[in-house]
DNA sequence: CCTTGTAATGGAAACCATTTTCATTAAGGA
DNA sequence: TCCTTAATGAAAATGGTTTCCATTACAAGG
């Protein structure tokens, strides 16, 4: 994915401008990260994460930048139960591929899955059709989880 | 719903004695009121709603309440993403009929849905199937939600 | 390139839903 | 009715997220 920097400016810089907003540095390196990890991380995964290499960029501005990547629809946010919000690149050189979630209610461990995933996005988008014109609804986004104990959790006790 | 006090304790006291809770003024009221309610309220919308006959349940107690009825699997808790969780009876005299939700994401407006949930409950079941295999995953529980706009947020601007 | 308007930033303080603490009350079995 | 202990409520603490505001630095225009 970093490849590509050396053909041009980075694939989201269009989308970006075209909005209105700045390209800066906790930015770039904000969505560079997203980009090449794939886990679930929360704001403050991410503000430590990045402290390294840069630690004049503060946590203010992580969070001002993920709500901004989440309109635009760049990343999704998710709410795993564990009292934070963890996001995930929505699109993009290498998270593209769709996945929903499992999530164990005890350890907060996330399972990625993309079993099923062809079924359940042909019955969304019948779905969403139907609602949207019931409803009067225009639907933009959908989420699917599955809550339950993991293999570990299942165990104890 | 009332009715079947006259007949003998309500539905659920067996299921909480069983699990060593006991019967107390303040669940009854708290269950009482979702039993009787529609909406998805938040643990303060409830607090007030009792607060008239009831001045002496505190909030704390009603958060706490949630939580057992939660954990008992009386009451599904959801996030719409307006920064506190609502809750909503998962069975019950009245509750009982399986809907999903359609989320605004603009003023944070929530539409039960019932249309295309037998086709959405065979998937969901199917994949819970596999899943729970695959994974050596206890699922117990899950969640479809859609996001967009209403009718009256699509209209502004 | 330099200037300049304004968006972006960061640190501290504020916010606010939820949780914890702890002394008091009251279920409900004996 | 008594007694053990869960349940309660008020107040304080917690902790993720947002707001404030003075400062910094994109990026469009000269």
């Amino acid at each position: 994915m970093q490849a590509r920097s050396r053909f041009g400016p980075p694939w989201w810089h269009g989308k970006f401008r075209g909005c209105g907003y700045r390209i800066t540095l906790a930015r770039q390196v904000i969505l560079d990260l997203l980009a090449k990890v794939d886990e679930h991380l929360s704001a403050e995964d991410i503000y430590i994460r990045i402290r390294a290499k840069h630690p004049n960029i503060g946590l203010t501005t992580v969070y001002r930048t993920l709500d901004i990547l989440a309109d635009l629809g760049l990343l999704y946010k998710f709410d795993f139960g564990d009292g934070r919000a963890r996001y995930e690149l929505a699109e993009g050189p290498k998270g593209a591929y769709h996945h929903h979630h499992l999530v164990c209610t005890a350890c907060k461990r996330v399972i990625d899955y993309t079993d099923f995933i062809d079924e359940e996005i042909e019955l969304l988008r019948e779905t969403e059709k139907g609602l949207s014109k019931k409803y009067d609804f225009k639907i933009t986004n959908h989420l699917i989880q599955f809550y339950g104990l993991c293999k570990e959790c299942s165990k104890e006790k």
